[in-house]
DNA sequence: CCAGACGTTGTT
DNA sequence: GTCTGG
DNA sequence: CCAGACGTTGTT
DNA sequence: GTCTGG
């Protein structure tokens, strides 16, 4: 039974230990600056490169524009994954960064990573769509989610500030709010951003709340109503500017895997 | 006291 | 930085 | 992005 | 080489 024999048959036919779940971890900001500037009241975008991102991969960290105020609303450039304050070594920086790209909204008063950003660093994660992948059968469906009434909507987010030990060089970092998916959502996903109602942008990046009983009542799960998505094609590696992720794309076996 | 973790996902 | 486990 | 896997058999 | 998972 045991021995040479058998080891690989063993880990397959048992549920692998620790198996790893998607994350919500694809995003995009299609809006030219012009307009994003218009749409928050802010001047100057960070980072001063920006063009619009088609498709934004959250393993890659690249710096995108947040939205932040401090007198008024202004944009801040940071790469996604947080990675805390506290963390000492480039390395731990580096893992640190790859699990924190979401934080869960269930526990993110009590987690050392979060809390302290949940309470006096929150941000708008401006975005024109993310995307999910739904799971049939082992393989992987790409969807484009976004607002019918809204082109340009806010996810809610948390930023900190690190210092690399190495080079002094200072990193901003935020991490993407989740929620459980409403029931529309649940066809395809366990766990959706937390989208930030319009009339609640202003709220949550306002830095007078301080307190978890003030910011926990903005922590809800978006309605239905106002959300749509289809499928689109695969995701590609260095495909942040191809703007043909974002055609509708038709699986026929997804399609008939659904009539059931 | 010191060392080590600090996170996300879902349940074949 | 702060908490947990040994 | 990077690291790691990448296969076969039959069915309690 | 190419795909998947984190």
């Amino acid at each position: 039974m045991l021995g040479l024999f058998d080891k690989k048959t063993f880990l397959r036919d048992i549920p692998p230990v620790g198996r790893i779940f998607p994350l919500c971890y694809h995003n995009s900001l299609t809006a030219s600056s012009q307009k994003l500037s218009a749409r928050f009241s802010a001047g100057l975008i960070e980072p001063p490169d920006f063009r619009p991102i088609f498709h934004e991969h959250g393993y890659e960290h690249k710096p995108r524009p947040l939205v932040i105020r401090e007198d008024e609303n202004r944009f801040l450039s940071a790469g996604w994954g947080l990675i805390p304050k506290w963390v000492k070594s480039v390395e731990k920086a580096n893992q640190m960064q790859n699990g924190n790209l979401n934080a869960k909204s269930e526990t993110i008063f009590e987690l050392p990573s979060f809390r302290e950003a949940i309470l006096e660093r929150r941000c708008l994660i401006p975005s024109t769509g993310f995307y999910d992948s739904k799971e049939v059968l082992k393989n992987t469906y790409p969807y484009r989610v976004f607002l019918i009434h809204e082109e340009i909507f806010c996810l809610a987010g948390i930023w900190d500030e690190w210092t690399n030990p190495e080079t002094g060089e200072v990193k901003k970092t935020y991490s993407m709010l989740t929620t459980p998916p409403n029931k529309k959502f649940s066809q395809i996903h366990s766990r959706m951003p937390l989208i930030l109602p319009r009339k609640l942008e202003d709220v949550w990046i306002d830095q007078s709340l301080k307190s978890q009983k003030e910011i926990e009542p903005l922590l809800q799960i978006y309605p239905e109503e106002n959300m749509d998505f289809y499928t689109i094609r695969k995701f590609k590696t260095d495909d942040e500017f191809d703007e043909d992720i974002l055609k509708k794309v038709d699986y026929p076996e997804l399609s008939q895997l659904e009539l059931f």
